[in-house]
DNA sequence: CTTTATTTTTAGACAAAACTAAAAATATCT
DNA sequence: AGATATTTTTAGTTTTGTCTAAAAATAAAG
């Protein structure tokens, strides 16, 4: 597989999650950064191999095949991640477009003893799970920061939005995966929250807590 | 620089050992498993980018500046050697396919820390020196087992051949690098030594003791 | 010092993955 | 439903890196 149809599967992947009955044609063009023209080809290639179920204009779904094929890369990428967090240091908001090249180095013999080396991780950085070696996802319940009840006590579990600028903004708040939330307060009019965030109280506005998982 | 040209780069450095006046066409496709008319085309791409400096029929040479790029390709490899070898726990024979596909990926403070992380190495897991980030390699004197005094203590340092059908064989017999030999003696019809491995004495074909390095 | 053999380069073609522009299908809106 | 807008596909090109076959240059041999 190259890694073109890997980040093609990749993408697919990842969009079934939000729209399970068929990916459209131009979402995928939209991540990937590319023409709905090239989707269209790639398309074609991936449904010859067997991989995705395409009929034309009716959006793309992955069969059992590229769905496990998927959940590999997902599972690489992820434990690349962990890697580069864990053993060298970098942080959790410099790590994606590295993991992005690692995602694509074939051996299989090398994954499984990463996996070993990092201690069998669950959760990448960002608090996203890693399909074991079977492409099975350890499932958990978790909500957004916005629909937490007040006065209740979570824990933060993960990002919904991974993105360099959130994650910064994150650390700056001294916000990490782990961090104790209770909300105090919600405030009607804008949705923002007054949150007490590892003993200090402060105030979140809806975008942030629609970004934050917690448990 | 695409992964085709880091690899033309890497196999011509690699021939400049052996022929330092210029490598040629021929040399560079049965390395590299392609056709002399593939050679051509790349070597007129790497002169435009003033990566090698080449004249029709004359064999090539690295600039300064492809010298540069390879030795950093060299010292990519060589590290994930390590790193596959003593954290992953690879064997010496298994790591070269893997960081042939590794030493390609691009990011320069993914090296830097990966180094840090492997407390700054001089060597790979075959005794073979690692660039440092300016590119700068640490020369040692070293000769093959083949031109070892009689009687005198060496150390292995290294190999020549690593295929790993002779990193195996060494496995086999107890040799790794560090081993202590002393050359008891040489017969004169065949070359075969006669040496004193860990303490133990063994049968050394002139093959085998022209493909170890000692110090 | 010619003739032969080898090496290297050119010319033209191909596959992968992208693109542009235009056509076809589907969706949306009065 | 019919007109318009959007999405998707087709057809034809481009670029990168490869190939084959033939031509040109260099090396080797008698």
């Amino acid at each position: 597989m190259t890694t073109s149809e890997e980040n093609y599967l990749k993408v697919i992947y990842h969009l079934s999650q939000v729209s399970p009955k068929g990916v459209n044609t131009n979402a995928i063009a939209g991540m990937l950064e590319t023409k709905a023209s090239s989707v269209t080809d790639m398309l074609k290639k991936l449904s010859d191999k067997d991989l995705v179920s395409y009929q034309k204009y009716q959006g793309v779904t992955l069969t059992e095949k590229g769905f496990l094929s998927a959940k590999m890369i997902v599972r690489k990428h992820r434990l690349w991640e962990v890697f580069l967090v864990d053993k060298l240091q970098f942080s959790w908001d410099e790590v994606h477009e590295i993991a992005e090249e690692l995602e694509h180095i074939q051996s299989m013999a090398l994954i499984d003893k990463l996996d070993a080396f990092l201690g069998y991780p669950d959760f990448d950085p960002h608090g996203d799970p890693i399909p074991n070696r079977q492409g099975e996802i350890k499932k958990t319940v978790k909500l957004l920061l916005s629909e937490a009840e007040l006065q209740r006590e979570y824990h933060c579990v993960g990002v919904k939005d991974s993105s360099s600028e959130f994650l910064k903004y994150l650390d700056k708040q001294k916000i990490a995966l782990g961090s104790i939330f209770k909300v105090i307060e919600k405030e009607s009019f804008d949705d923002t929250l007054t949150v007490e965030i590892n003993a200090q109280e402060k105030i979140i506005s809806n975008k942030i807590a629609n970004n934050l998982y917690v448990q």
